[in-house]
Order: C-alpha cells, then structure tokens, then sequence
DNA sequence: AACGGCATCTTTTTT
DNA sequence: AGATGCCGTT
C-alpha cells in the first residue's frame, strides 16, 4: 500500500482510489500518466483484491504496452496470472481467436497489414487510387458499413466503384481466411453486438478497464468500450485533450471532451503537476495552447523550477537553420550533455534532409526516427511471406509474392496462367504445382521453370517438415535451402538489405528461444501487430516528426521549421486547433531548453520559397518588444485579426509605440489601440 | 521477363 | 528534388 502511494502526489492518489465508477484522468504532459495508470492497476490487484485476469488495460502502440508491462510487474507482487495489458488490436486478435467461430470462420486466420491490403485491392482495382480505396475501405469499416450501405450511400460513380472494391476485397478475406488490422477491432464489435451473452460475459470478465491516450480512439473503439461495459461502468479513461493529433487519422477528440456526457456519474481529476519541463518552457506550451476554443482547459503547473528562456533561432534559409543548430547542439555536446538527450523535431519529415547534412558537416551523429519501418522493408516482407507459405501452403496471397523470388522465371503472365489453372480445378496454386503432372506444367510455361517449380513446392514442403520438428532449425533450414541472401548481393544498397535479413533472424531466434513451445503461427500473428523493433540506444542524437515524439522526453529540443505553412501546416483539410496541439506537443517535449527555429525560405518541392514566421511565436508569447518579429507577421490595414477579450475586428491603422506596433482596431464599431502582440491574425 | 524512361505527387502514422 | 508507378521497349 505504502508501496503504492509513496510516489504520487494528491490528484494522481486521488485518481487511483477512485476505483469505481467512470474515471476521467486528464493528465496533462509529463504529468505522471503512466505511473498513475500502473499504481491503480497494482492499487486494484493488491489493495482491492481484484483477481488480476479480471483487469483490462488498452494502449494504442505495442511500445507503450511493453513499458507499462515492465513497470507493472515491479510493482505487483505475487500475481498467477499477470493483468491483461494490450494494443487495442492484440486484445481484438486474442478476442477473435476465441470467438469468431461465431461468425462461422476458423480462428487460424491470418493477420494483413497495410501493405498486403494494398495488394489486394490492386489486384481488383487498379483504375482508381489504391491508397484512396484502402483509406475508404478502413473508414467503412470503422464506420460498420457493408458494402452494400457504402454502394447506397453515395450517387457518385467512382465511389460506387470503390463500394464494389470493398465487396470484392471482403469476400477475398473471408475466402483466403485474412483478416485486417481494422477487423480486429470491427470483427471483435460485431460479436459484441451479435451476441448480448457474450457481450454480458465479456464485460463479466472483464470488470475493471482502463485505456491510455483516451484522444486518441475513434467511434468504433468508443463503441466496443461501451460494449466492454455492459454490466458494469468501471471504465477509466486517460489521456489529454490537448495532445490530440490524430484526428486526420480518425481519432474523435469528441470522445475524451464528452466523456462525462457518455458516462454519467464520471469522475473526473485533472494531473497539471509537470514533472518534466522547466518553468520557461512550460509558459510558452500554456500560452500557446490557450488559443484552442476547444478544449477542456487544463493547465501545466511547474515543480522543476526556473530555468532558460526558450530561445528563437532566426535564419535566412535551411541552410544557415542547418549550421545554428549544428553548432549549437556540438556546443551542447563539449559540454557533456548526452547525445540521447537532445532531439531535433519537425512537423514534415522532408525538413529532416537539410539538418542532416548540417549534423554532418559537423560530425555529429544522429538518427532518423519513423520513415520507412523495418516490418515494412520489401525484404522482410518476403520474408515473411516465405514463413507464411511454409505454415500454410495454400496461402496463395504470399506464394504469389515469393514465387519469383529469387527469379525462378516466372513472370506475371506465367503466374496468371498457374492461378487460373489452379482456380479451374479449385486448388491452391501451391496444390497445383505439386499436383499436377509435369507435361500439363510445360504446356502452360517453359519447360526449364516447370522444373523449377516443382523443386520449389518440394523445398517449401521439406523445409515446413523441419520446422515441424524444431523451430530452433527451422532459420537456417529456410537460408540454405532458398539462398534468400543472395538475391541482394549483387544489388547497390543490397549490403544494407542483407543486414535487415540477418536482424531479422536474429529476432526471429529470439522469438524461439523467449517462447520454445509457439508455432511458426503465433510468431507470424504476433509480428504483424508488431511496428518498430526497439531502437538501439547508442550515442546519437535523435531526430524525428512531432507525431514520432509523443510521449518521449529529451533535455533538450530544437523544433524546427517553425513557419507558416510548416507548423501550422495550412492547406485544404488543415486543422490550426490541431496544428496548435502539435506546437504544445513538441515544446512540451522538452526538459531543459527549447530552441525554436525558423528561416525565411526554404528548398520544397523542387523550388524556393519565402516563408513567413509561424503565428505561434506570437501567440506563444515569444513576440513581445520586439520589432524584429512583427516584421513578419506583417499587420497591416485591413487584416482581420482576433482578440482574446474583444473579439474579432479589423486594423483600420498601425503606429509604433516603443518598441512594438501599435495598432487601431475596429471591433464591431468600437475602435480600441491594442498593442499587436495580444492579438492574432485571422 | 526485365529494364529504363516519363509522368505524377508530395503531412502527420499505428495497428 | 526525389520517390513511386506505369508503360513501352528490348
């Protein structure tokens, strides 16, 4: 108990007592989320006595569900069976894998993700976008739409025709027995709703939740968490309105800003102790976030004391920006600030290029956080695809995407002939191969590949055989006997490639020996949940997007790229509240200094452009008595700009008073001098 | 079947 | 600019 409370101040104790009923932490950044969330779990098991399998707690990223599982099983002593602590997809798979035979499948389904669901789509349609028709597919379906309601709802041709992909492409799942990343969760609502019992005993078992980064979840997470809650409401809920920054993505900020409405009798505690960020630093991230009209208001409270003023970094160009803060983060570094510590953020990934050959020149080591993801290298994913093939040979999906790899001569019109042989006789291609006799092969490609397929279907069976026997030998089995090194030997960035395969079986014997007893099944379901392997600490500075940092913490933090047009990032479907939310996201990153840079132009898109400097610095109060910095924002007569007390009105003249501009607004009629930084333009 | 040249697009990203 | 994708040529 004493335990427990040791290390938590009023409202987070406060927070983890209240056990029943709705709970809403709104916990501002570097508040002690986590440690609030992992001492009431521990608070219900130990001190409550709730039999730990009768707790649920949900997080979006497999990265925040390992940490809480680290910091959970210090904390709780003497559990049988450790508390269920999840992704919201891995609690959908393990929910499916009970239960979808309710919807009359096998529960030997196969996990898809993005990529595969591009390929499939592809192959029905490849007219339209896929990346569109894969982006409406997963709003559909997040939106329970058949694809028959999707077809009814619009009159427009194209997304009719998109209706169409999306029946194809689910009755392509159910016949290959795939299921997608969205299934997980719209499959496991679709049981809950179907079946009142099960939803019953479900939420039996399940009696007491909690979900992190609640700003995160979209409708239907929402809608499955009032499933969870059928019997009873001890739902508790943390996030912070302020970090919502997926709402592109879906996420329903609605959800955490109305959750007393959905859940009546809600509690709610507010954790606006900083434990992170010194005093400066944590004015500018208030000041500028206050601007937000939506939010429920909240705001970050100090404890670490005084310390340096945010710097503003002022610079003609990417490259000049690229030299400051190179030099300034090799100063950083002589003075024995750790390279780990220190982090540059952007909010476009492209405006990493510049900074790069900075840190270069300087010798300064960094690395690239996000990007392309190793799960997703075309490399792995072959791999993958042979793992998959060899536990299930009549995946015809991932056949198809090794069978020419390496090069057995088998092409695409080679392949279509197979597959539509295989489909007339109602087989797998795998099936056909192995079936069929050899002259009814050679009649349909050369007589030399015939051959090669035939010792292809026959090494995939010999090496499923070994596999069978030890999945220890199993890796070594699959080199030898497809050689799948050396299809990148020969290739310029091959090395590179060739070092991914061999992380690859690294991780894979890893997998073996943590988990002797799993199937080559398990391992393949649980790696398509999986996104990044850990990053490697080592002694580089890190450099990432602001969506990437979220919920990290570094001393020290440049954020650069600080302009209109970059952050706030305008243009069609731009959202400023959101745009506001990802400044406060990225200051609030920081622990000792925070340097905000801009310049004015930059190389983008194959040209150069000027740039203005970013609202932000003034509504982050960083603008006051200084000349220099109105300059940019430029008020001049006529622009509309807004007022926190006033309102909205237009500048009908600019004067200067001191060392600020003076401006003459018309509010409504009501003409008012008011000094340009306490007012913003629109 | 494989390669190379031309056109197109360009925010953020997890599962 | 740079990556990606499609199409036509070899």
């Amino acid at each position: 108990m004493e335990k427990i409370f040791n290390h938590l101040n009023e409202s987070q104790a406060a927070a983890v007592k209240q056990t029943e009923g709705p709970v809403l932490i709104l916990a501002g950044a570097g508040s002690g989320k986590t440690t609030t969330i992992i001492s009431r779990l521990a608070y219900l098991i130990e001190v409550v006595g709730i039999p730990a399998s009768n707790t649920l707690t949900l997080t979006f990223t497999n990265k925040a569900a390992k940490e809480m599982k680290e910091r959970s099983l210090s904390m709780i002593e003497n559990v049988a069976y450790p508390p269920l602590l999840c992704t919201f997809h891995k609690f959908g798979l393990l929910f499916l894998k009970f239960n979808i035979h309710l919807l009359k499948r096998a529960n030997n389904f196969v996990v898809i993700d993005t990529d595969d669901k591009k390929r499939i789509i592809k192959k029905i349609n490849s007219e339209l976008p896929t990346p569109l028709i894969a982006s409406e597919i997963s709003r559909y379906k997040n939106s329970l739409m058949t694809p028959d309601d999707a077809y009814k709802q619009t009159e427009l041709f194209s997304y009719k025709q998109i209706a169409e992909v999306f029946a194809e492409y689910e009755k392509y799942l159910l016949e290959n027995n795939l299921v997608d990343f969205d299934d997980l969760i719209a499959l496991t609502y679709k049981l809950l709703d179907e079946n009142p019992e099960l939803a019953k005993a479900t939420s039996q078992k399940y009696q007491y939740i909690m979900i992190d980064e609640y700003q995160d979840t979209n409708e239907l997470q929402f809608k499955l968490l009032q499933k969870l809650c059928t019997v009873h409401n001890n739902l508790c809920v943390v996030g912070d309105d302020d970090q919502s920054i997926y709402g592109w993505r879906g996420a329903h900020i609605r959800n955490i800003m109305e959750f007393d409405q959905d859940f009546s009798g809600t509690h709610v505690f507010k954790l606006e102790e900083n434990y992170r960020s010194r005093a400066p630093i944590l004015k500018v991230a208030n000041a500028l976030i206050e601007h937000n009209r939506s939010r429920l208001g909240k705001k970050l409270i100090a404890t670490r004391g005084n310390g340096d003023d945010v710097t503003t970094l002022n610079s003609n160009d990417e490259n000049e920006e690229a030299r400051k803060v190179a030099a300034k983060i090799e100063k950083l570094l002589e003075s024995g600030v750790r390279a780990r510590e220190i982090a540059i953020l952007y909010r476009v990934n492209v405006l990493s290029r510049s900074v790069e050959e900075g840190l270069n020149r300087y010798g300064i080591n960094y690395k690239l956080v996000g990007g392309l993801r190793f799960y997703d290298r075309a490399e792995i994913k072959d791999l993958i695809s042979y793992i998959r093939v060899i536990t299930n040979h009549h995946d015809d999906f991932s056949l198809k995407r090794i069978v020419n790899k390496p090069k057995r001569g088998l092409g695409k019109a080679s392949l279509d002939k197979i597959e539509l042989a295989a489909q007339k006789k109602g087989t797998s291609i795998y099936e056909y191969i192995t079936q069929a006799p050899m002259e009814e092969l050679e009649g349909l490609v050369r007589k030399k590949n015939a051959a090669t397929l035939k010792e292809f279907a026959k090494n995939i069976q010999e090496v499923a055989g070994i596999a069978q026997a030890s999945t220890y030998e199993f890796i070594d089995a699959l080199e030898e006997t497809f050689s799948l090194k050396d299809i990148y030997k020969n290739m310029q960035d091959g090395q590179e490639r060739i070092l991914n395969i061999d992380e690859f079986y690294g991780l894979f014997r890893d997998f073996v020996k943590k988990s002797p007893q799993s199937s080559l099944d398990e391992f393949l379901n649980e790696l398509t949940l999986q996104s990044e392997q850990d990053q490697v600490e080592g002694e580089s500075i890190y450099m990432m997007s602001i969506h990437a940092s979220k919920g990290l913490e570094f001393e020290h933090v440049f954020v650069i790229g600080m302009e209109e047009g970059f952050l706030p990032l305008t243009g069609d479907g731009s959202d400023l509240e959101e745009e506001r939310r990802l400044g406060y996201v990225a200051f609030t990153r920081a622990k000792e200094t925070l340097t905000l840079c801009h310049a004015g132009s930059r190389f983008y898109k194959g040209r150069r452009s000027d740039l203005e400097k970013s609202r932000f610095f003034n509504e982050a109060g960083l603008c006051k008595g200084s000349l220099k910095c109105e300059k940019n924002t430029a008020f001049k007569k006529g622009d509309l700009v807004r007022h926190k007390i006033f309102g909205t009105g237009r500048i009908i003249g600019v004067s200067k008073s001191g060392r600020e501009f003076k401006l003459k607004i018309n509010f409504a009629g009501t003409k008012r001098d008011i000094l340009a930084s306490f007012v913003e333009k629109l």
